[in-house]
RNA sequence: GGAGAGGUGGCUGAGUGGCUGAAAGCGCUCCCCUGCUAAGGGAGUUUACGUGGAAACACGUAACGAGGGUUCGAAUCCCUCCCUCUCCGCCA
C-alpha cells in the first residue's frame, strides 16, 4: 500500500498513474483522502476525550487516597457521560479507520518513471535479447518427447490430484533436480543465503505481500486451518521479516529459496496450457531482496542480470520484455519480465519475472529498518524468479532434442547429471 | 489430541488495581574522569498514530502475545483465541 502522506500530496501522479495501470475507479484516490480526513477528526476527538478522562481517573485516585470519597464520587458522576461519548466514537473510529485501510489497499503502487505507459502486453518494451532463436522445422513440441520417452504422466496426475498436476518420470525428475541444484548454487554464489520455506501461509502473510485483497482467487485455500498453499515463495519468503526492524548494518539481505508453487490459473484453458506451459503446480527457485530505498533500482538491475546469466549458461535464447504500466500488476512500480525460447512451439515462455516493489509491500508488513541516525524507514522488497522450472524444462528439452528424438545434457548440467544425454 | 506451566522493553527479569511505558541487571549510545590497560562517574536508550513545527522537538493517545469484558482507573481481575515449554499419547 502506499503512504497516505504522499497520497495527499501527490493526488494527481497517484490519480494518472491508477488509469496508466488499468485501474478505473480513480474516486477511490479522492475517497481515501475523504475518510483519511474523517479518521483523523476521530483521531483527534477520542484522544482529547480520553486524555481528559485520564486526568479524572488520576483526580480520583488521589481523592480516593486521601479519603475524600464523596468528592471522588462527584467526580465519577460526571465522567460517565464522557465514557459513553469515547465508546460512540471508538466503534465509529474502528470502521472508518477500517474503511480507511480497505480504499487504501485497493489503490495499486505508482509506477516508476522510466516504466513506458501502455494498456497491454502490445505495449511492453523488448528491453534485449540474446541468442539466436532456433526456427528448425523438424523440432517437436516437449509434450511430444515427454510422451515418446514416457517421462511424464499426466493422466495418473489426474487420477491422483486432478488436471495439472503431472508426475515426473526418470529422466525427467531428474533433470529438474539438477536444475534446481544449478539455480541455487549459482545463487549463492552470487551471495544469496539459502532458506527454505513453509508451503502454507496464514492471511496475514497473504495481506502482507498483497495476494489478499486483489488476487485471492489465485490461491489453494486450507478453510480448516485458515491456511493457503503458497502461489510462490515470495510470499513465505518476504513475510519472513514481516514486522520487523532491520539495522541497516545487515542490509541488503538476500535469499535464494526453493519450493512447489500452487496456482488455481482459474479460467485459463486453450492452447497454451499444453504440456508444461501452465501446471496448477509447479517448482520454482526464487530470489528476494531487502534493501534500502536508495538501492532498490541498482538492485532490479543486477537482479535481472542474474536471472538472464542463468539463461545464458544453459546457452538457452531468451528476451527481456520492460513491462507496461497496464500490464504489470497492482503491487509492482517496475518490472521485467525473462522469456526463454521454446524452439518446439516456437513462442517464448515467461520463465521469470523480477519485479521491485519499492515500500509498497513493506509498508503492509511494517518492515522497516533502523538508519545509523537512530530513525526507522521502511525499506524496499523486491524479487524475481530464477527461474520457474517447468517452462525451462519444457525450453531445454525442445532447444537440446536431437533430430532422432534424444535430448543432450547441457554443459552446465553435467556435473549434476553425469552423462551426454538424458 | 489430553494434563500442567507460561507469554512483560535488544536480552535477563520484577511487577496481583492508581504514583508503571514499565524496577533492577546486562547490552548499547553519548559525555566526564583516568598519561596505556583494567576500573570509575553521569546522561540517554520501544514503537505506532495524531496535533503543532522548516527542523530539532514539544504535547496528546495507544501498546506488557491477540481480541473482547469488568472498573472512575488494568501489565495486574474475568472470557475467548493464538503461541511457547514440560509430561502423556501419536507419529516422518
Amino acid at each position: 500500500m502506499l503512504d497516505i502522506s504522499f497520497i495527499r500530496d501527490n493526488q494527481a501522479l497517484v490519480e494518472t498513474s491508477m488509469l496508466n495501470k488499468g485501474e478505473k475507479e480513480v474516486g477511490i484516490v479522492a475517497d481515501v483522502l475523504n475518510k483519511d480526513e474523517e479518521w483523523r477528526t476521530l483521531v483527534h476527538k477520542v484522544d482529547t476525550l480520553r486524555s481528559e478522562s485520564n486526568k479524572a481517573a488520576k483526580e480520583i485516585g488521589a481523592l480516593m487516597a486521601g479519603g475524600k470519597k464523596e468528592e471522588a464520587q462527584k467526580i465519577i458522576e460526571q465522567t460517565s457521560q464522557a465514557k459513553e461519548q469515547i465508546k460512540d466514537i471508538e466503534e465509529t473510529l474502528k470502521t472508518v479507520a477500517n474503511q480507511r485501510t480497505q480504499l487504501l489497499l485497493r489503490i495499486p503502487n505508482v509506477a516508476h518513471p522510466s516504466v513506458p505507459v501502455g494498456a497491454t502486453e502490445e505495449d511492453n518494451q523488448v528491453y534485449g535479447t540474446w541468442g539466436a532463436p532456433s526456427q528448425d522445422q523438424w523440432r517437436k513440441a516437449h509434450w511430444e518427447l515427454l510422451e515418446r520417452h514416457g517421462w511424464i504422466d499426466f493422466e495418473r496426475g489426474v487420477k491422483v490430484t486432478g488436471a495439472g498436476f503431472p508426475f515426473y518420470i526418470g529422466p525427467l525428475a531428474q533433470l529438474q533436480r539438477a536444475l534446481i541444484s544449478f539455480f541455487i548454487n549459482e545463487a549463492n554464489n552470487a551471495g544469496y543465503t539459502e532458506i527454505q520455506a513453509p508451503f502454507f501461509i496464514n492471511e496475514d502473510s497473504a495481506r502482507g505481500t498483497g495476494q489478499i485483497p486483489d488476487k485471492e482467487d489465485m490461491m489453494y485455500v486450507i478453510p480448516r486451518d485458515g491456511f493457503f498453499a503458497i502461489p510462490t515463495a515470495e510470499v513465505p519468503v518476504t513475510n519472513f521479516h514481516r514486522d520487523e526492524i532491520i539495522l541497516e548494518d545487515q542490509l541488503p539481505i538476500q535469499y535464494v529459496c526453493h519450493t512447489p508453487c500452487w496456482r488455481r490459473e482459474a479460467g485459463s484453458y486453450g492452447k497454451d496450457v499444453r504440456g508444461l506451459n501452465r501446471l496448477h503446480q509447479f517448482d520454482k527457485v526464487e530470489l528476494v531482496h531487502f534493501v534500502k530505498p536508495e538501492d532498490s533500482y541498482d538492485c532490479l538491475e543486477r537482479l535481472r542480470e542474474h536471472v538472464e546469466q542463468l539463461l545464458q549458461k544453459l546457452d538457452l535464447p531468451y528476451r527481456t520484455l520492460l513491462m507496461c504500466t497496464g500490464d504489470m500488476g497492482f503491487t509492482q512500480s517496475k518490472k521485467y519480465d525473462i522469456e526463454v525460447w521454446s524452439p518446439g512451439q516456437e513462442r517464448w515462455l515467461e520463465v521469470s519475472s523480477c519485479s521491485n516493489f519499492e515500500a509498497f509491500q513493506a509498508r503492509r508488513m511494517q518492515l522497516r529498518y533502523r538508519k545509523a541516525e537512530k530513525e526507522t524507514e521502511i525499506l524496499h522488497t523486491l524479487n524475481g524468479s530464477g527461474l520457474a522450472l517447468p517452462r525451462v524444462l519444457a525450453a531445454l528439452l525442445e532447444a537440446y532434442q536431437t533430430e532422432n528424438g534424444r535430448i543432450r545434457v547441457p554443459e552446465v548440467l553435467k556435473p549434476y547429471l553425469n552423462r551426454e544425454y538424458l
